[in-house]
RNA sequence: GCCCAGGUGGUGUAAUUGGUAAACACGUAGCCUUGAGGUGGCUAUGGGAGCAAUCCCGUGGAGGUUCAAGUCCUCUCCUGGGCACCA
């Protein structure tokens, strides 16, 4: 029988299965001791929320980029730290509880059984035996230890607050979960509400997100997002004495510039003094239109078009013209942000529709740009050419209004009129949430200890709760009583308290751990987020029962070195982590105070419909088909191969079988070639430079992110071995080697078929200088800018040289025939050209 | 509305950073192999003119800089993402 070449297939499913099973008993590196910096690499992919759908194609896009890296990094001789791990608390698992009675902990406990078989199907090269679960006790105790470290800093405070609040899943979000006024997870319209939560004070270290950004090695877009989400902008502080009355009304302006112009005042519905500004005359429209603003929902406040308002009746002074100016509400103006309350002048878009709209007459002289040099001008009136221009304000003629406000502040504040003032739009974090799928916040309330502390020295403070009415003392539970475990037999549907205060045993039977008189617990549970923000510690010693990570370890191998992850969690989760480890630095835990060196985002793989793969659209692709189909090298490179790393791409099954093809050729290679023991001789340059440019395109790609051009530069370097006979050891040995991180599986059952020896680990191969040079290459020639021939040259070749042999190429040499030659541009290894009339 | 990122063949994309546009694949066509099938092999494949050598056009659009532009500048259109009454 004639021997087919598709009798020699690659046998994936065996080499998968055994490669995998070695990876498993491989003894990995054990942490020991001190390790530098340039030594190590720690590899980390944002760990999963394991969902009961299993990983689908798009998924490992990102573990497998990781996966390349870190076997690359191995072989570079780097102590690699590439652990996996399972974001397990969260609603998903809650909600499907409620639907289907399973309980979360059964439900999720499935998942992660299912996410790490896959995960180990791809041949994801992680160190499992320091897999974390952040619904483990075992984990979850060192996230209340955190909360109590940052309520012992001052950093972890109850307060009551407005608060997003979620109709249909009954609990309040975090203002990162509301999108469009409408809650994240399931659409619904959010609610404002009042409510005593625990807040993190991320706001106390504002300033440092901005400035810590400069060091990191993250995508710029990143970056951005979160310079927009801290929302710096610099600006002043004015008051506003009230006409008649004792009171200011304190406003917040990045315009200081424009206060001459200030025609009125506004309040926002939220402000505290609306209710004493209201004359009787307007006490009754006053009240209407606040009772309203305070009934829409986010969005239908952030989506109204025009800016609707209603007059107190009550004036304020300009504290600079002593001008009186109207007081008027409206709900354009945000509670939460500056001090409620602004100045409204001509130049603001929103102000001007409001002032038009209510024929409040505005102060500003807008000029035409011609008409800069004209006067006059009221003495303490501002004016501005229509583009902006300040062009009096007394002192300050010829100033751009940019450049006038920190003058103008400067001198407002040596007359004690205004003082400068930073704000952010960041907020503090609302942690608190009323579900039972999450770590318990580990507090009690104590009546007791309120009524004993009346007794104490009036100095020693004591933190209280308002709960329904009553109030309590703040009791911390003792580190050494964690972890406050989370109930496993609890009715947990959702009425918008948290399940936890329907367990009698939890809410109830618990004593005091200062006074030991009967108190009642704290019933909310943690954001997930918080599980998040700390995990990358917990790997360090992840079996760790004394402590939530090893302090040495940990100086040893943070910060992460490579972060890679969606996008999706530019601000959230990154800015959370990032909050954590600059108060757990504060705290002394830490010695370093940016958690993550270098991120790398990497894209979406859409439905091969080219939509967002959801079961919806039925268009889920599951990498377990793929794998058992086509094998884990095929799916590895091919989602590396589809295109740039971070970009969304969607699915295609042509294009795996592509690849799939190509490392059925890599495989019947074996079978053809002859090896010889010889090295390529002199006769075999070719091959020999596109080995060396294979091995620097592999290597540089690599560290870049840029994996679908290191697979392209494989295949060049295939498409080469195809046209050999035979073959030295040394090159098949090399191409093998950078196979590997790419296609492990296949790679190391090639070096053990060729009979090599044991597959070195912690080698890559180096570029072989000697041989990277004297090939002929090919340049165009051209004649004004357009080709019109080709030279096969040196690349040492002497410009004279060079100019010389192009003119006699029979097709320039037609068009330079009779021309004058103007000008002739060499580079010398790159191009000819020649510039003719 | 504001701020990013990006528009290249039928498709995914590449381009040594200003130097032969389309590498590497997919798809398609023809041929080969097979009893058959294709996750097998070979060849061709941007558009147009020509028997051909060869020529013209071509990186969303319009201008510009340059010996030379996918790459730089100005304006403009479209797509994706983020923020959104933040004073």
């Amino acid at each position: 029988m004639k021997d087919r070449p598709d009798q020699e297939r690659f046998n994936h499913q065996q080499v998968d299965k055994k490669w995998q099973a070695r990876w498993l008993q491989t003894k990995r590196y054990q942490i020991t001791g001190p390790v530098s910096a340039a030594d190590k690499a720690y590899i980390l992919d944002m760990f999963p929320y394991p969902s009961g759908e299993g990983l689908h194609v798009g998924h490992p896009l990102g573990y497998i980029g990781s996966d390349i890296l870190a076997r690359y990094m191995r072989a570079r001789g780097k102590k690699v730290l590439h652990p996996m791990g399972y974001d397990a608390f969260g609603l998903p698992a809650e909600n499907y509880a409620i639907k289907s009675g399973l309980h979360p902990a059964v439900s999720t406990n499935q998942a992660i059984e299912r996410f790490r078989q896959q995960m180990q199907k791809i041949g994801l090269s992680y160190d499992w035996d320091r897999e974390v679960n952040s619904s483990d006790p075992d984990y979850y105790r060192w996230t209340q230890w955190l909360f109590l470290k940052l309520y012992e800093m001052d950093l972890a405070y109850r307060a009551k607050a407005p608060v997003n609040w979620c109709p249909k899943d009954q609990t309040v979000l975090a203002n990162e979960q509301v999108k469009d006024g409408k809650c994240e997870r399931c659409d619904s319209l959010v609610l404002q509400k009042e409510l005593e939560q625990w807040f993190f004070r991320m706001t106390s270290y504002a300033d440092e997100y901005l400035t810590g950004l400069a060091d990191l090695d993250w995508p710029e877009p990143i970056k951005l997002m979160q310079r927009n989400w801290v929302g710096r902008s610099e600006g002043a502080l004015v008051s506003f004495p009230m006409e008649g009355g004792s009171k200011t009304i304190e406003v917040f302006t990045t315009r200081i510039d424009t206060i001459f112009g200030a025609a009125f005042v506004v309040l926002a519905p939220e402000h505290p003094l609306v209710g004493e500004l209201t004359t009787s005359m307007q006490a009754a429209a006053v009240t209407t239109y606040v009772e309203n603003a305070t009934k829409k929902t986010p969005l239908e406040r952030t989506s109204a078009v025009d800016q609707t308002g209603i007059f107190t009746g009550s004036y304020a002074l300009n504290p600079l013209t002593k001008e009186r100016l109207p007081i008027w509400i409206s709900d354009f103006v945000i509670g939460g942000y500056g001090t409620g309350a602004v100045f409204g002048d001509a130049h603001d878009e929103r102000d001007f529709a409001m002032a038009k709209r209510y024929d409040i007459p505005l102060k500003v002289t807008v000029l035409p740009s011609d008409n800069r040099q004209k006067e006059p001008i009221l003495a303490l009136e501002v004016c501005f050419t229509d583009d902006g221009v300040l062009i009096d304000s007394g002192a300050y003629t010829g100033l751009t209004s940019a450049e006038a406000r920190p003058k103008i502040i400067e001198e407002l504040q040596k007359s004690g009129l205004a003082q400068p003032k930073v704000q952010y739009k960041l907020r503090d974090w609302l942690v608190s949430r009323q579900r039972y799928w999450g770590a318990p916040i580990p507090i009690v309330y104590c009546q007791n200890c309120l009524e004993n502390s009346k007794f104490q020295i009036p100095n020693s403070k004591i933190d209280w709760a308002e709960i329904n009415g009553e109030k309590f003392a703040i009791i911390p539970i003792p580190e050494d009583q964690l972890p406050v475990r989370l109930p496993m037999d609890i009715d947990f549907r959702p009425t918008g308290e948290s399940p936890l205060a329907r367990s009698t045993e939890f809410h109830h039977a618990v004593t005091c751990p200062k006074c030991h008189k009967q108190a009642r617990r704290e019933v909310d549970t943690m954001d997930t987020f918080v599980d998040s923000s700390w995990y990358f510690l917990r790997y360090i010693s992840p079996h760790d029962q004394r402590q939530a990570f090893d302090r040495e370890e940990v100086k040893n191998w943070l910060p992460v070195d490579w972060y890679v992850g969606g996008a999706e969690h530019a601000v959230l989760h990154l800015l959370y982590s990032r909050f954590m480890t600059k108060a757990l630095a504060d705290g002394g835990y830490l010695t370093f105070r940016e958690p993550f060196t270098r991120l790398r985002n990497q894209g979406l793989i859409l439905g091969e419909d080219n939509r967002k793969m959801s079961k919806r659209w039925g268009n889920v692709v599951n990498p377990d088909e793929v794998v058992s189909l086509y094998g884990a090298d095929a799916l590895r490179c091919f989602e590396m191969f589809m295109g740039p790393f971070q970009d969304s791409k969607p699915w295609s099954t042509n294009g795996l079988i592509g690849v799939r093809r190509w490392l059925e050729r890599v495989w019947r290679l074996t079978k053809r070639l002859a090896i010889s023991d010889q090295r390529l001789g002199e006769d075999n340059k070719r091959l020999q430079n596109l080995l060396n440019k294979t091995i620097q395109k592999v290597t540089s790609d690599i560290e870049n992110f840029q994996f679908n051009t290191a697979i392209s530069q494989l295949m060049i370097l295939t498409n080469g071995l195809e046209k050999e006979t035979s073959i030295d050891k040394a090159t098949w040995q090399t191409f093998f080697q950078l196979l590997a991180p790419f296609a492990p599986h296949l790679a190391h059952e090639l070096w053990e078929k060729s009979s090599f020896s044991d597959f070195p680990d912690e080698s890559w191969p180096e570029v072989d200088r000697a041989a990277l040079k004297d090939e002929t290459i090919i340049i165009p020639v051209q004649v004004n800018g357009r080709v019109r021939g080709q030279l096969k040259v040196e690349p040492e070749m002497p410009k004279e040289t060079l100019i010389q042999i192009a003119k006699e190429l029979p097709t320039v040499g037609a068009y330079l025939k009779d021309k004058e030659l103007k000008q002739t541009i060499v580079v010398p290894g790159r191009i000819v050209n020649f510039v003719i009339l």
